[in-house]
DNA sequence: CATTTATATCTCGATGTCAAGATACTCGTG
DNA sequence: CACGAGTATCTTGACATCGAGATATAAATG
């Protein structure tokens, strides 16, 4: 790995055929690199890395959710719930730290739940604002189910590395999301 | 580092005062320990943290975009064509496996930024059945403008890292966006 | 206590995305 | 050159999300 820390902008030369494969995001920082020199680009090596996993994570797990009758937010919200262990119930805003998604959203997916006969809404009883939304029986199968499969799924993609290299990674990424986990961003 | 390679599923004690802050895939991997303790959750510690980041960008990009009049959406498909370079012109069916989106998304994107004047709609010469879509010159300056902002943003969250690390986090994503970039997912 | 400020959730309209299918054209074979 | 398979793009309708504002209750202040 070259180590070059005093310079603006470092070029990597890496054997890509050795260690391997090239990516969408190779391709892309090359282009910058070609049509506007005078930037440094090097941010998207990381970031864009970051956002088109994540796409590409969000279309196989819908896959992979639909073997068990769910959708990707369905899961989202079940999950929650069934981490929070028993009784299973959690008020909609502790869902919205878990799931950033806006409130109108939540309310949205708590209404298509309970319909659906997997979660219920229960009155706050120490706050008449508030509401606590809970796991029903069936709710709380089905979680564990589509945990299951998602995991399965998981461990297929990560097996491009090493268990070292995932911890190294896991550590890496933690450090750029504590800043928006605690700080509220 | 913990390396225990033999063990099913392995529980590395990091001292999170000393060397880091804890982010809310810690809590949830806590949770399905305590909850689903004959599971190995181990892949959540690094792809909940992607698609928590994403989720996270996103709403930055956001901000950072609406100082220049753009939504996230506009800016994928503006600055694809201007890296592709004068005349800065794509086939939809191009601009697709950049963005990750659907065909009919992409239709949708492109009728809109045509009628704010961003990009025109081409016939393609060699393909009657194709369509190339080009970036005028003020949709060139905005994607340009846009960009700057974007670095500068992305640049001050990953001043959480060294540049060492920044490097290793970017080969270690590399390793597994190359193989949904590749083999066609 | 009265008043203000903060919190928790919901309502609603606008919008972007997706999936599936329709249409038009190209290419390889026989 | 006719035909079937493949490709490129667009159309459509359903649906999930967001943002802004509404409502109700709680907590803080003087």
């Amino acid at each position: 790995m070259v180590k070059i820390l005093g310079m603006k902008r470092l070029h990597i030369d890496r054997p890509l055929t050795l260690i391997g494969m090239e990516d969408e995001v190779d391709r892309l920082v090359a282009a910058w690199r070609r049509e506007r020199p005078d930037l440094d680009v090097e941010p998207l090596e990381v970031l864009s890395r970051v956002s088109r996993l994540a796409r590409h994570l969000d279309r196989a797990r819908r896959l992979a959710f639909s073997e068990h009758g769910l959708e990707p937010w369905e899961f989202d919200v079940l999950t929650s719930l069934r981490r929070a262990g028993a009784p299973y119930q959690l008020s909609p805003g502790q869902l919205l730290t878990q799931t950033l998604v806006t409130s109108g959203t939540m309310t949205n997916r708590i209404d298509r739940l309970a319909k659906k006969g997997l979660v219920e809404r229960l009155p706050d009883p120490s706050d008449r604002r508030g509401v606590l939304v809970r796991l029903t029986p069936e709710g709380r199968d089905r979680a564990d189910q589509a945990l299951a499969g998602l995991l399965a799924q998981e461990r297929a993609i990560l097996a491009q590395l090493s268990q070292s290299q995932r911890g190294d990674l896991a550590g890496l990424l933690r450090q750029l999301t504590a800043p928006f986990d605690n700080i509220p961003g």
